[in-house]
DNA sequence: CATAATCGTCAGCATAACTGATGATCAGCG
DNA sequence: CGCTGATCATCAGTTATGCTGACGATTATG
């Protein structure tokens, strides 16, 4: 077929993926996205939106829209800094934690299947980080 | 980083794959999209766009939009097939056949150039078109 | 205190994938 | 032949995403 070309390759590996996870987490009512700012602002210092959003790699101006939608579900919260009041924190609730971390583990086992074709999939896994630069 | 995660890693790497092959082939007009549906088209027997949008796996309400742009810039043609007149043929003209070829070197070099730091660029691409079953 | 920078928000634009409907055409069958 | 259903291309409309540029509020700089 098209497969010696890069970019198709990689759009429909990806759309593979986001269609196996988006079917796997739809019990917990996440997709993908949704699940990864959440691990973004599971532990540690809490963020504000800018850096969730430089962390995700996601624009400035869609982060609002994706906390939003996970406000709107219970799962976190936006706290005004106190400390600068230009800032929004963003915690987890407690509901989001224990989404977070159910949804999670789902995540992992439909990444494992997802890759249980490969001979190697740490192998894939580090090409990926190494051209990402990471 | 987020590196762990398969999405934001495929997502990513898609994305600077894009940028790199956008800039590269813009003294073309072009961008991977059109280059792949000029690949479709450029050579054997001529095919009805339901077949380029399949071979493509591009939407088959998208591929219209597509050649109308190619068509635009006298790189293909559309013909209504004499046999089977609902289809419509799609085929390079001279110009397109050109600009294709001279297009296509500066993609095969973009992807050497963005796979470079892979031990094994070949390898990696071998894993992607596991993961899709082709 | 005055200016510049930062944060979050908003409106708007562009691309892409997709659904469902339509008209034209063709294939199969009685 | 004529009817029915399928196929091809197209169209309108929806949804999701990424981005630009602007804004008010707030903070940092000097």
């Amino acid at each position: 077929m098209m497969s010696d070309r890069l970019g198709y390759l990689l759009k429909h590996v990806l759309a593979l993926l986001t269609d196996e996870q988006a079917k796997a987490l739809a019990p917990y009512g996440l997709n993908g996205r949704d699940l990864a700012v959440l691990s973004a602002v599971v532990a540690g210092e809490p963020l504000s939106q800018l850096e969730v959003a430089s962390r995700l790699r996601v624009d400035r101006t869609s982060i609002g829209d994706l906390l939003d939608s996970l406000e709107e579900r219970g799962l976190v919260e936006r706290r005004r800094s106190p400390e600068d009041r230009r800032r929004n924190v963003v915690v987890l609730t407690a509901k989001g934690e224990s989404t977070f971390e159910e949804a999670e583990r789902v995540r992992l086992q439909v990444e494992r299947e997802f890759l249980a074709s490969l001979p190697d999939a740490d192998r894939f896994r580090e090409d990926l980080q190494l051209l990402l630069g990471e």
